[in-house]
DNA sequence: TTGGAATGTCAACAAGGCTGACATAAAGTG
DNA sequence: CACTTTATGTCAGCCTTGTTGACATTCCAA
């Protein structure tokens, strides 16, 4: 490690203590990432599989089962027991396909797309109170990292996702 | 949103839409993070809780249950559950504090030290990459953001930690 | 038309959170 | 010494959310 490397500065920041401060970084900042929403779900009897589903089902309106298990990276009878208990509680509908009737395709009601905004306004919140700490070059650079982050697969989500935004 | 904003650029990037993609940057991102340790404590039949604890006694060996609580924000019957466990399979050592003998310190044996330094090779290994594709600013702007983003309390565990390393 | 592939549902189980109650031992306080 | 507080461990039971296995429906292609 000692041994002359080139460029000093650039290989400098990548030193085992700053390896394990980035992880606990990690940690430390997701529990805040998830505490605001966290506590809005508990007190309606959900949790966080509840809220990515409806999150990414407000993204993509319409999207079948199929295309959010991929995203979500569950099994998908983890996620039918979720989605079933919002169609029932009437916060999701589900359309059979017109062109392929195996597939449902997944709409927020109007009650979903409610609860939907509580969600993001809170977490939005957090973030944006961290974002105009930092200010806009950290931001640069934090989505930089994030993506850098991902597996392949997940970044190709991610990007999709980008652009019908 | 449209009205004439003072100061213009210092507010442009706070949109719902930037704030979105923040949001689902974590959420991807947070999946690659821990996807490498996930699979070595699976093969060992142990889940993400036991990774947390072996990392913070690894970090500060001695640490208390307590002290271990607070970072961990779990309930201690939660976290009994997983030291036991540990502390079974001989990764782990408790041992009766001499000052006060209600405290419990704990530490890794050298079982324990292997396979830290298996989990922490791994997510280091990421990490590493990414912070290679993202370049010096940006992992400082990643980390800004990451510490804005804690809870006071989270915060202050987070940096009290930064100075022991 | 029949068999395989794709899509989604239901049942049962495990990990790991949670609360509540309680036991023990040690420390501190009157 | 009696009493309270603190630190820890444990038991029982619940919830969320992950898993695998079995199954129904639908589509498509041989």
């Amino acid at each position: 490690m000692a041994e002359g490397h080139p460029g000093g500065e650039s290989l400098l920041f990548l030193t085992d203590e700053q390896l394990r401060k980035g992880i606990e970084a990690m940690f430390f900042a997701y529990r805040g990432f998830t505490a605001d929403p966290d506590r809005i779900l508990h007190d309606q009897g959900y949790g966080r599989a509840h809220h990515r589903a409806i999150h990414f089902i407000h993204r993509s309106p319409g999207t079948t089962v199929n295309n959010l298990l991929d995203i979500l990276g569950v099994t998908k009878q983890s996620l039918n027991r979720v989605l079933r208990a919002l169609i029932k509680d009437g916060l999701v509908e589900s359309r059979v396909g017109t062109r392929d009737k195996r597939e449902r395709h997944l709409f927020l009601t109007d009650a979903g797309a409610m609860l939907e905004r509580e969600l993001s306004t809170a977490q939005s919140a957090r973030m944006r109170a961290a974002y105009r700490t930092a200010g806009p070059e950290a931001v640069a650079g934090f989505r930089t990292v994030l993506e850098a982050m991902m597996d392949p697969e997940m970044r190709r989500h991610f990007l999709a996702l980008k652009e019908s935004g």
